[in-house]
DNA sequence: GATAGTCGCAACGCTAATTGTTACGACAGC
DNA sequence: GCTGTCGTAACAATTAGCGTTGCGACTATC
């Protein structure tokens, strides 16, 4: 399907940012974060940019600017970070419009658009079912470590 | 996501099949097939090859030679035909490799693949609710016609 | 007011997947 | 043997994703 890895990369940078203001600190930078996940911090201000758009983090600019999440994590869901970072659909139709005096190739484009749209909505359905909490309990339970752990290790 | 259209040419080509035997004939060319989809023959014969591999199409070589269908359009559906075409992953994990030394670089990945595991098979009972025999009447009742319509209108 | 650190964003290159196309050998019915 | 179709390799074109560089905008601090 040629998979993307913008949800992925979106919840790490959504759990590295929580993990990161329990410790107390206000706000995490794209470079801090684009540390951890080995990536470029630009790749990270473009995701999070996006999810700044749903109303999932907020920027501050200027010296000591950042990033902090403008809701709790336990409030945000995997739906809410995917409708964000991945606006197209699932499957697409054909590249071009198919012989319209033939049958099938009159109904196939709204027939399958209706199935599309039903098994999309049951993905969305399961992405809402996990919490960006329950990400950060699962990431932390991977490696056993004491409360309050600091993400980068220092 | 950078969708594709694979899961939606096949069940096209599958959908053509069957309507075409219904209609007496023994095997359908990938020319004709290609002809209703508005491709090229050459896509049609490597998604056909694909689920051929999966056992819900048949071939034969040789003049009069072509594509039939393996199984009754009822007993396929579109997890059959999904797992047939899309053999990678839904969701992509990082690029490179997270830093191990940050506790969610560390977890990242094993709770990502959990959760999307679940996904992934969500997805795929759903698919699994549509079978071919579905996407043909649905197909059919967007320009209702007479039983037995002909695919490519002769 | 100057400085420094960070975001915002445009621009570009690289890589890979998808799709379309051509070509040609393999095969089987006539 | 001829012909029509599949089987498959090879290549081009297009596109998305990702990484990178560069620089302007903004603001806390000095």
């Amino acid at each position: 399907m040629s998979a993307n890895s913008r949800l992925t990369i979106a919840a790490h940078a959504l759990a590295w940012i929580g993990l990161y203001q329990r410790q107390g600190h206000e706000v995490a930078t794209s470079e801090q974060i684009a540390a951890s996940a080995n990536t470029n911090p630009v790749v990270i201000r473009r995701l999070l940019g996006e999810l700044r758009g749903a109303g999932l983090v907020e920027s501050r600019r200027g010296v000591g600017a950042g990033w902090s999440l403008a809701r709790e994590l336990g409030s945000m869901t995997l739906r809410d970070v995917y409708e964000a970072v991945e606006p197209g659909p699932l499957f697409a139709m054909h590249r071009a419009t198919p012989d319209q005096e033939c049958a099938v190739g009159f109904g196939i484009q709204p027939a399958m658009r209706e199935i599309y749209a039903g098994v999309e909505e049951t993905l969305r359905q399961e992405l809402s079912r996990v919490t960006l909490e329950d990400v950060l309990r699962d990431v932390l339970a991977v490696r056993p470590g004491p409360t309050g752990e600091v993400p980068s290790g220092g």
